[in-house]
DNA sequence: GCAACGTACATGACGCGTCATTTATTTCCA
DNA sequence: TGGAAATAAATGACGCGTCATGTACGTTGC
């Protein structure tokens, strides 16, 4: 059942304590467990949402959290700023993904009349009908993979963890190289 | 800092409390928040491994993967299924990877006398060289992002939280299409 | 011993994500 | 006002991941 050492990989050999020279320790055997069950997890739940999502409406998980941020303002229209500070995605990750939801007409952009560089990424009507046909599904499968096993009280632990490995990560996107405490 | 509600968009309008027809009712507040953190968590961690991964030592998340079950392993070679089994991928994801880890000399091929359709995938030196070079980094910002911000408790917690939902991620690959319940 | 079927693995096509670079516009300020 | 720097966004190249399909070998039943 158990699965390799991962992220410390037994490269100093198996009896030798010593620690990395460069970084932290090795991870011990509770932080290998519990890090390989959290990546094999994390992994296998994203192919299952896309896996469902791709065969019920023919959307990918991302373009479902684009139109959810279009779907959530009053003008179904925001600018790619906007939407990339809202999925934290990088820049051209962005760019390129509204051009792919353009040709295949979820989406349609605007020209900004304030801000001669920018653009309004505007929800169609396809895009609307796209994500409403595919959300019962979409939640049916978050809930029955994810929320169904976990109890009202686990649900809230992970959040506060997601948020505060979210903050560290925010801090350190900043940070230089040095360490963090 | 609250993000729009994701899997259960405010599709059927936010005052209508109507679940959706076909499949789960949507997520409620506190099951959005989480869900949202989740999300944004997972695919941050992930951009922020496979970075330094890439920058480090030119390997990304996969390929160390792949390189950490190799070096588990007496001989240092393993069968392409075994891999799958260990890593679960999908097969042409794995056959994919393994041709281009083999172009770039990280692993190699050799002839299986027993199974004449199979092969044994042989970590290189050069791939071992790689993954002694990447480890520490990569244990150092596993550490940073992810297990100095928990509590022992807190990763032990999220180990079982993985291990559930894996079962049901297992359980409903079987299941064809029915609930779960 | 051969046909049918299963298994191990590869491949092509195509969408996705990242890095590096480019273009157009706005802002800042001397 | 004019030039430098910042900002908004697009693009090309390239590796990754999935689906569908192909190929070669093994196994099983008759």
């Amino acid at each position: 059942m158990d699965g390799p050492s991962l992220p410390g990989p037994s490269l100093p050999g198996p009896s030798d304590g010593a620690a990395p020279g460069r970084a932290a320790r090795w991870l011990d055997a509770d932080e290998q467990r519990a890090w390989r069950a959290y990546l094999s997890m994390q992994g296998r739940l994203a192919a299952a949402l896309n896996r469902q999502l791709q065969l019920d409406s023919g959307l990918s998980l991302a373009d479902y959290e684009v139109l959810v941020h279009l779907t959530d303002t009053p003008e179904a229209r925001l600018r790619p700023y906007e939407l990339q500070w809202a999925l934290q995605w990088e820049q051209s990750r962005l760019s390129h993904h509204l051009t792919r939801m353009r040709r295949r007409g979820l989406v349609d952009r605007e020209e900004c009349s304030e801000d001669g560089r920018g653009a309004f990424i505007v929800l169609t009507e396809k895009g609307r009908q796209a994500i409403t046909t595919a959300a019962p599904g979409h939640v049916g499968v978050v809930r029955r993979f994810f929320f169904d096993g976990l109890s009202r009280e686990e649900v809230a632990l992970l959040e506060r963890l997601s948020t505060r490995i979210l903050d560290r990560l925010d801090d350190t996107d900043a940070t230089p190289e040095g360490d963090v405490g």
